[in-house]
DNA sequence: GGATTTTATTTCAAGTATAAATTATATAAA
DNA sequence: TTTATATAATTTATACTTGAAATAAAATCC
């Protein structure tokens, strides 16, 4: 055993799982409130905006990080919403594109502006040189593991 | 504008939440096949083994940062197996302690073990002291906010 | 003591999440 | 071509999650 090193990542890990719920429940709170929408709603906008020409559904699952079926669902509910819509791809019949509607990108910008300023309050305590330290990290956690 | 550095901070916060989502796609993949468990369900254990007198929901609830409705539900399945147990408190009806029961502690031993092998694994490209900084840093975002 | 408020927990409806099975289409191989 | 395999997305079953409402018991007030 090196030392208690791993206790120590262990202790890494419990922090970074802890303060990520702790301000994914302030997150939702002002997103519930400010806007009557959810954390996985803005997540999919935000996804689709940073993709003008739209995405496939799997890549949309890919770039969240969460699962196929997942994704189907709260497409649906934007799509019913209006603030996305679905497109057949040209040449392949199974594959469906997903993309912001006009009404969509206007929410989303609306949403990611007061998005920014909450997270920036959220981090106050972390300055610049200090926060490019941990993205560092973090990223290299990432990597690690082909 | 402060030169961007909300902008950091987002980034900051996006590497947050992708690090933490990736770790736990991988645990809930090896609970899953190596115990046929999920991770709430031992965020659970965890959370007892740590109280060996037992907590109440609400503590739990509070430990865990889910919802009083939410532990109902996985507490609920693992009394069904066994492995946890709930006990009147003396001298408060609303109250209900809840405990690991012998085959709940023994259960939650072993897992705990090669969980901690997963995460060191998982968190390889961390040294003891950026880990330290990175564990420093969370620590100041989470008490930044009473 | 009795009314009011607070606290502890459960229930409920809706949404989010996964893994596995299914459908439909595309591509490759024989 | 026919067959086999792979890919894109949905459906299904089950579990997790929340916020709000409901229940019940305690604590506080008057």
């Amino acid at each position: 055993m090196s030392g208690g090193l791993s206790k120590q990542r262990l202790r890494l890990w419990v922090n970074l799982l802890r303060t990520t719920r702790l301000i994914e429940a302030d997150l939702r709170e002002e997103m519930r409130t400010a806007y009557r929408t959810t954390l996985p709603r803005f997540d999919v906008l935000s996804a689709l905006e940073r993709h003008a020409a739209g995405l496939l559904m799997g890549e949309l699952s890919r770039h969240l990080m969460v699962s196929n079926g997942n994704v189907t669902g709260i497409v649906e509910r934007l799509v019913a919403d209006g603030l996305v819509e679905r497109l057949a791809v040209e040449g392949d019949r199974r594959a469906i594109l997903v993309r912001l509607t006009q009404a969509g990108a206007a929410a989303f910008a609306a949403m990611a502006a007061q998005h920014e300023n909450w997270i920036d309050r959220r981090l106050e305590a972390v300055g610049r040189d200090e926060a490019q330290t941990v993205i560092d990290s973090l990223s290299r956690i990432r990597e690690d593991r082909p």
